[in-house]
DNA sequence: ATCACCCGTGGGACCGCTCCCACGCGGCAT
DNA sequence: ATGCCGCGTGGGAGCGGTCCCACGGGTGAT
């Protein structure tokens, strides 16, 4: 906000302009725009030279011109809460969000990476967003209570969510199948013979771990086994949590001989407190995690884990969002992607 | 007509314009502006009444409009080589761009994020982003026959480099002391009473490989240790790389004691290879590694490993580019932050 | 031949901001 | 009193596009 050095870093030569195009292709300006954008009412002959004056000039559009033309900003926000940055482990938005670049790549879209970092830069985002600033939301994690999508919503701001809140969530969404995931998962267990399967979930006000719970319970019952409530403990999605989880879980159950657990991170918990309870993994206790993570590959024994299809959830939520900024409400509002059983030493 | 009529941002409804703010408020344009750029030269009542108004109408400066008269465009851009982005595992971008968001924030500077998705988007990014689309660059990743960052030198677009691609580097940068971590790594090992040290290392075309095998050579040499070259064998940054450099240290030199790996991804490769020659990780061979990524807090045993402090890296990334789009060849060209030595339990 | 029509075209009028020039008006020295 | 200085200040002139209206000339119907 300083009136630091107002003299802009002019040090190249200033840039050719449409009006430069125009005068070398001898036509006017609205003819190179036409040419510029397409249009189809332009005679072969304006715009091979229009063409022609571009190339010879190195023309590029100005951004910021076109924006304060057009009322939009060929820009869309990748908003990355930063608390969860931590909380979820990185390779989720490492993956996902080269999948929304590959999406948007042909769009012309650009990403503004947002990275809010607390409460109150977060809660402030939509007045920033919606300032004529982004044409479109990508919030790449929300939790449950999250208010700021129904702001954006009512800001008219196009927005694509990573996972839902809720299950009635009103927003255009993108997850992938956590209760079939969880359900493979489980079914994998049973079917290697596997007798009491438990299970460690999430915070259970994060829709991704209800989702996971209930595939868990879907396959014990599709299995006629038993899904008793004793078999459930909740975690955090950290690796302490998943150890206390393990914990409790051993305590009430002895004799259990596999672990579903709702992440990888929650999983390698478990593992180390398995192995200080004296069980072997997977001979006594066969676990297996959530998530396919550098964690999962790198713990010893590498953990059997279910892979979410990040790159192509990316790209789902870039398709969603350019959707909604071509026209509102068109098409679907919510894609679920199947997710992949990764089957490695732990189960 | 009656500035009364102006509710705060309805939806749709258009947002107010600076125009707007200096009618609601008694004031020119050019006062408005002044208070918003924070100019001095403007009297405390007008002041209090601009302020006043764009509090009343929510008022948020329109960024085209203001690129397009400055001939800024108040962004940088991010740059993340795709093919870099596997290879050099993922913590570091996660943790070096935080810090540059947090170096960024006060200077109302976006971060855009570019992914290339191979070499030829690569390679004409240099045009790209020369074109008026970003006050600066931060390349977060460079290999050493790069010459995208000359390209953009040429083109007078101000840049910063994470690393460096060889001791020459004439663009700024900013890299950790590689060559005093790794020093503190093996003289670590050598205070323990390790007797033999091999090294993995990275490709010695990366700089940052090279220094970590000189800081190794550093630390053998001041404590007259042996130093041959029969104790170094080169990896490639993959575990893979770091089981096979394992085994032929071990062929070299079975009765080694310790190793420093400049990578936790190759340590714990070489962990792997340890195990399978019947080496106990730490009782016979001790193991460092390098980065205190995720994997080493999760291989067993948990890795000692020499810690790159990334967010303060991003920050000072962020500096430096400020520094340079405020004025050019202002201070210093090359920040070098020191590491530090995680201790746990595999040395 | 006359008219209506359409197609391609040029250019004026913005979009919302910053920059800068010129101007009014007090206070101070003359 | 008279000049001069300098501090706010208003507003014109862009910045480089898009949008749209009006216009010339070719075409086909009458």
């Amino acid at each position: 906000m300083s009136p630091a050095e107002s003299h802009p870093s002019t040090a190249g030569t200033r840039r050719p302009t449409l009006n430069a195009v125009a005068a070398r292709a001898g036509v006017g300006r609205g003819t190179v725009s036409r040419v510029i954008n397409g249009s189809p009412k332009v005679s072969a002959r304006s715009r091979a030279a229009v063409e022609r004056a571009i190339a010879e000039l190195g023309y590029v559009p100005n951004r910021a011109a076109r924006s304060l033309a057009t009322r939009r900003t060929d820009s869309v926000a990748l908003v990355v809460p930063e608390a969860e940055t931590r909380l979820f482990t990185e390779p989720y938005f490492s993956g996902i969000i080269p999948g929304v670049s590959a999406g948007l790549a042909d769009s012309g879209l650009q990403m503004l990476l947002v990275l809010p970092r607390d409460e109150k830069e977060y809660t402030r985002l939509a007045d920033y967003l919606s300032a004529q600033r982004v044409d479109g939301v990508l919030l790449m994690s929300v939790r449950s209570e999250d208010t700021l999508p129904d702001r954006l919503r009512e800001l008219a701001v196009p927005t694509v969510l990573a996972g839902r809140r809720s299950r009635e969530e009103p927003l255009r969404h993108v997850r992938c199948d956590n209760r079939g995931g969880a359900r493979d998962a489980v079914r994998h267990l049973l079917a290697r013979g596997r007798a009491t399967v438990g299970t460690i979930t999430g915070p259970l006000h994060m829709d991704a771990a209800r989702d996971r719970l209930d595939g868990y319970r879907e396959a014990l019952r599709e299995a006629g086994a038993d899904a008793g409530e004793e078999l459930v403990a909740q975690g955090d999605f950290t690796e302490a949590g998943g150890r206390a989880a393990m914990r409790e879980l051993l305590r009430r159950h002895p004799a259990l001989d596999a672990v579903f657990a709702a992440s990888d991170v929650m999983a390698s918990g478990a593992v180390l407190e398995l192995r200080a309870a004296g069980r072997r993994v997977p001979e006594d206790v066969a676990v297996i995690g959530f998530d396919d993570s550098i964690v999962a590959r790198h713990i010893d024994p590498p953990l059997t884990s279910v892979r979410q299809p990040l790159q192509e959830m990316g790209r789902a939520m870039a398709r969603l969002l350019l959707d909604e900024i071509a026209g509102p409400d068109s098409g679907r509002h919510e894609v679920v992607l199947p997710t992949e059983l990764i089957v490695r030493a732990s189960a």
